[in-house]
DNA sequence: TTCCAGGACCGGG
DNA sequence: CCCGGTCATGGA
């Protein structure tokens, strides 16, 4: 068999990824399971399906692919030894312990980006019913009804009326300014990779509907720059509720944005609607 | 029917 | 700097 051939693979132990929660945890809006618990998602044109198998998270790909699902997952990165360090207060210890098993994925910078911006002020069913709809509509497809994440060229070349069916709303004029800018080269990922974190906040900020947390959400899902710290409505009541009101996020350190993803899973999943709304 | 959602923008204080 | 109004949409 050639080794381009796809056969069910191991990736890791299931120790070290938690499926259900690295894709449920809010970072990302195109993973989905089928009713065996089976997740199938599409990353730069390659398809990928994954499930817990024992001891095992397995996966169906092509052998010379592992490697770059590997890389997806951010399997090289010891998260247990940065989670340790998440010890007050405690609300935040029991975050990190309820979210053991996330993994921040390297997603594609554009598709982040892109999908960022529409999940600002919109809950997450609805995102990902938008988002679904921009990749059917635009994106290529790989058979059995999978489409990729539509280009940046290909959005850029749309107008705003084109958009209309996504019912995005005010968004839609975000996602083509976006969109433009990428293509053009204007906003270039690997420059913003390369200047310091504070610059690249503040260049993407520029952009028309890419405020101070769809910009840090950006950074940290789509840049992967771990010490990106997003403050939605949730982190809002989570952090008024449960930490100091002096407290700065830089002081849990580089992988602050994991920490951030543990809050936000846990007060999501936990405190739905138990506190008063902040601002929408 | 009203409220709310992984916000951003704009004007005024 | 912070505040309130506004923006478009649909699930709960």
């Amino acid at each position: 068999m050639s080794v381009s051939e796809k056969q069910t693979m191991r990736l890791c132990e299931v120790s070290k990824l938690n499926i259900e929660k690295t894709f449920e945890c809010g970072q990302c809006f195109r993973w989905n399971a089928d009713a065996s618990g089976v997740y199938t998602g599409i990353v730069q044109g390659r398809i990928l399906s994954i499930w817990n198998g024992g001891e095992d998270v397995l996966c169906l790909c092509a052998p010379d692919e592992l490697a770059f699902w590997q890389d997806y997952f951010d399997l090289s990165t010891d998260y247990s030894a940065a989670s340790k360090k998440f010890t007050q207060p405690e609300y935040l210890r029991m975050c990190a312990d309820f979210g053991e098993g996330i993994r921040i994925l390297r997603q594609e910078p554009w598709e982040a980006l892109c999908t960022f911006i529409i999940s600002q002020c919109n809950n997450i069913p609805r995102i990902k019913g938008i988002v679904e709809n921009l990749c059917r509509l635009f994106g290529k497809e790989l058979g059995d009804g999978l489409f990729e994440f539509p280009s940046s060229e290909k959005i850029a070349a749309l107008t705003l009326s084109d958009l209309d069916p996504l019912r995005a709303g005010y968004r839609s004029e975000y996602i083509l300014c976006a969109a433009k800018a990428v293509a053009d080269g204007s906003l270039n990922f690997d420059e913003l990779r390369r200047i310091p974190p504070e610059e690249a906040h503040a260049k993407i900020t520029q952009l028309r509907g890419i405020g101070s947390k769809v910009g840090n959400c950006f950074m940290l899902y789509g840049l992967h720059i771990m010490d990106r710290f997003p403050v939605d409505v949730w982190m809002k009541r989570a952090l008024k509720a449960h930490f100091p009101s002096d407290f700065d996020p830089k002081a849990l350190g580089a992988f602050s944005g994991l920490a951030q993803q543990y809050i936000f899973y846990y007060a999501r999943t936990h405190e739905k609607g138990e506190s008063e709304p902040i601002n929408c």
